[in-house]
DNA sequence: GGTTAAATCAAGCGATCGTTATACTCGGCG
DNA sequence: CGCCGAGTATAACGATCGCTTGATTTAACC
């Protein structure tokens, strides 16, 4: 595959990646990329088989920067000993919600893409993004569950899994426009960043106390 | 408008409840409202205007139910002094969370959509949303801070908003296949009632301590 | 220069999309 | 009875959808 053939796969991708992002995968028409791409519709079907196998795709890609980041930060942590629940949850926030300030524009639209994959309708690429991920999101998962021995495996795992969904929810900025305004939104209303009052809430999240168990 | 005319509406609405909620807003098409619904695609376009008004539609009848269970809710924990954040954490989420108890299946489908809805592209929607919920809301996040004395209002907005966003993941349940097999996720695949789980983590974000401030 | 395979293009396939114009049915009112 | 308006059904509009085909370009190799 020659340099510029390279160079239409990553454009595709590009585009792909803004716009799955901003308007959904069923919202994207293969028109709309190969027009931001400025590339041909046959091009997506040579490069991808299909409209899902582009997806796939760009999840794989958009995963795959915050992937060795989380491992690399994980692996960091590790070697000063047992990491603290803080630690952890801080490390696993900043790789996602930072993008933008590690990457630019372009970290946006990841954060974005991912954040909508999260949500979007058929379990099948949530699956495909959970079975791209395991391997990282395994590793926090057990360091969590060490570094809360309080608390059964299950109770962290349902945790962890609200964490991802409440990074997913920020980093598509689906909570931005949700609150009735006068109440309080003003005073951030030039939010600056908004990674330490997540870190803070997500902690939060671990630290509290374990649910009683319900009869079922 | 006739009686009849009353139950062909409803029936539309309840099938683009279901369907929107399952599929989202684009994944849905109009004609499998309709083939649902079992009803002509003129009728759509003659009780509401658009498929744009069919969603505002639904969303209103959706929100009502909810909206009305919190004001009461609400209001009976007020009578009995100032509730603390458990009881309000509390009486929020089991009137999101406990809908299918309540309402049976219609109330799953209201669940899910009410989800669906936070998590599309396009504000438009979001906002509409938010309007038709404001009051409620607006109550809940006057009553939480002044549960949180020590909470600045932006950040129990900035919680508060979390908060709303995690239940709508838990309603949709996006976060069920999310995890990494054999992590715990096995102890309680038979899951009962996630309720209690949700009640005590969502607690957690408002008892976390602040955020250190972070200069912009 | 000729051959071959990778890569891109224009054009169009059938299907389905949201939307609309039009005709029909039917109960209430004169 | 005739009329009318609310409500439903038929049929189709143009646009766009995901996807395919067949020709054309490009570059590497003998």
């Amino acid at each position: 595959m020659g340099i510029d053939a390279a160079a239409t796969r990553n454009r595709i991708l590009d585009a792909a990646e803004r716009l799955f992002g901003e308007r959904g995968f069923a919202g994207t028409s293969l028109r709309a990329v190969t027009t931001t791409a400025r590339v041909n519709v046959a091009s997506i079907y040579y490069h991808f088989e299909s409209k899902e196998g582009l997806l796939r795709a760009v999840a794989r890609r958009a995963m795959a920067s915050v992937s060795e980041e989380r491992h690399r930060l994980l692996d960091e942590l590790c070697t000063r000993g047992d990491p603290g629940v803080e630690e952890l949850v801080r490390a696993f926030v900043v790789t996602g919600a930072d993008l933008v300030r590690r990457q630019g524009e372009r970290g946006e639209h990841v954060a974005r893409f991912i954040g909508r994959v999260l949500c979007e309708p058929g379990p099948e690429v949530r699956r495909l993004f959970a079975a791209e991920v395991g391997h990282v999101e395994g590793r926090y998962l057990d360091a969590l569950t060490k570094a809360l021995p309080g608390l059964p495996a299950g109770e962290v795992a349902f945790r962890y899994r609200t964490m991802v969904g409440v990074l997913a929810l920020h980093q598509m900025d689906a909570l931005a426009d949700l609150a009735p305004p006068g109440h309080g939104d003003d005073i951030w209303a030039g939010r600056g960043d908004d990674t330490e009052r997540l870190i803070a809430a997500l902690t939060g999240i671990f630290l509290a106390p374990q649910a009683p168990a319900v009869p079922s």
